[in-house]
DNA sequence: GCAATTATGTATCAATCACTACAGATTAAG
DNA sequence: CTTAATCTGTAGTGATTGATACATAATTGC
């Protein structure tokens, strides 16, 4: 019973995503959220419990939606090199996509916050590290099915790449483009190579 | 004439450039520095302006001071390869010192800010670009010197370092330990063998 | 229709932000 | 010493922050 809510939450969260990933999460208030959602306040909390709930729904509909490209690489490619390949360059399109913020969320929204935004640092912090550690998984499943030679760091390799996803998605926000990044992606899958390390 | 300054400047940017290292421009806030340096507002901005204006002599000391190994790597290393591996490595211990912030001040002190914080932005993007710049220019030289083969682009090099240098510098802020960097650095490194590429 | 329950809009909360007015303290010049 | 100039400490500026109180509107179960 009672009254019905009168927005659609996806939309919503949708809207607050994409200024949470141009802004961050401390530069961007409820205000420019409540304008960009269509909501006043009370309809804000009611929905989401505080600012730090919102985000937390914006940070899980970004990495199920814009950056659900890595799963898929790893996933559904099937060596090892060919799906780190993938990963870079679908990563790369993904932070210069136009019409939407430039850079990843995840790697971007809180970087530098201040002691009342411990929850949402640690919450991206958790993001990175679930993504790096999936990295690794699929490293040593290459190695497991001989599909990599065995004296490969997994854990080496796949903070590797993670840099190279952190590095890139700073670059792109700092406004290179897509043909510049690919040059940069071509370099460091150059470290793949069989034959090689 | 007029009263003598009661504090020294050089100590009080010092304090102040920690404290943005450590948090960003945004989630500095002034009683937080007039805190750190021992000042009350007026003496800050008697002595610098105002918080940007505090943020640019950070910057630039953190330019000169913290950050100089990259320049001294270019200069006084013999070729572009010693050059670039010095340049990471040495990054990678400025990122990792025990008893000082992680990271890099020039790479996420102003990441994600509003709009009031764009001159910090274009500030710190301006010296990351500057360096970016610098790179190039170094390994046109090597070109030039025969140190280098001339079909390596010279912008795609140096734009793959500095995407080594903003991933580094973000996993040491994640908690990454220098040992696991100095493992990326290696493998991002394969790249510049001669007889590759 | 009635009562219970939930959502919405207005208006506002205390806290903090960057910044400053102002008076007293301290210095140098004459 | 006097005078002018600069610095320092106290206190407070208006604006904005995240978050709410409260009355009204809308919906469901009975």
């Amino acid at each position: 019973m009672g009254r019905k809510r009168s927005f659609d939450t996806d939309h919503a969260i949708e809207q607050a995503m994409l200024l949470f990933w141009e802004r961050g999460y401390e530069a961007t208030s409820l205000s420019d959220l409540g304008a960009a959602m269509g909501l006043n306040p009370p309809s804000i909390y009611a929905a989401f419990g505080n600012k730090q709930g919102l985000f937390e729904r914006c940070a899980h509909r970004y990495a199920e939606t814009i950056a659900a490209y890595g799963a898929r690489a790893l996933e559904a490619e099937p060596t090892v090199a060919t799906a780190l390949t993938r990963y870079l360059y679908e990563a790369i399109d993904a932070f210069t996509a136009e019409g939407r913020p430039r850079g990843c969320l995840l790697v971007s929204a809180a970087t530098n916050c201040g002691t009342d935004s411990v929850g949402a640092q640690t919450l991206l912090a958790n993001y990175r590290a679930g993504s790096e550690a999936a990295i690794a998984d699929r490293i040593r499943r290459g190695i497991a099915e001989g599909d990599l030679s065995a004296d490969v760091e997994s854990v080496a390799l796949a903070k590797f790449i993670a840099v190279q996803i952190q590095g890139l998605a700073a670059q792109a926000r700092d406004g290179a483009t897509a043909p510049q990044l690919r040059q940069v992606a071509k370099l460091a899958l150059g470290s793949l190579d069989p034959g090689r390390q």
